[in-house]
DNA sequence: TAAGTGACGATCG
DNA sequence: TCGATCGCCACTT
């Protein structure tokens, strides 16, 4: 599963999103050249090796809820991760008017090289 | 080989 | 905004 290498194109371009900003399944799937294959993003950072620090929790549904159901232990840590980086979480959602990535040419070459 | 399963997305009511 | 539905696709059983 992990021998997969789409995870890794996943893991980079995730890794690529910067701090206080948020991203959807589809956006991710999109920028890692996998167009239409959101699932396979969302299987894939539940694969996420420990040896590589991965901001997961940035991701979010295309909607801006998170991906976990509200209360559940893994949502409580995502939204207290993105409100430690100044993201608003209301509700378990999050406004992408405001605050998802919109990546810019240079950004998107930074990722390629890494 | 077929059927079941998801950290999804778009659409509809 | 919310839930139900369907389409989707890699992976598991």
């Amino acid at each position: 599963m992990s021998h997969n290498p789409h995870y890794k194109q996943i893991w980079q371009t995730v890794c690529a999103i910067p701090a206080g900003k948020v991203a959807s399944y589809g956006q991710i799937a999109d920028l890692a050249g996998l167009p239409g294959r959101a699932r396979l993003v969302g299987k894939s950072l539940g694969y996420i090796p420990s040896d590589m620090s991965v901001p997961w929790y940035r991701v979010l549904r295309s909607s801006g809820q998170l991906a976990f159901p509200k209360g559940s232990e893994q949502a409580m840590k995502q939204t207290g991760l993105l409100q430690d980086e100044n993201v608003a979480v209301l509700s378990n959602r999050v406004k992408l008017a405001s605050f998802q990535w919109q990546p810019t040419l240079e950004e998107m070459l930074w990722k390629l090289q890494q």
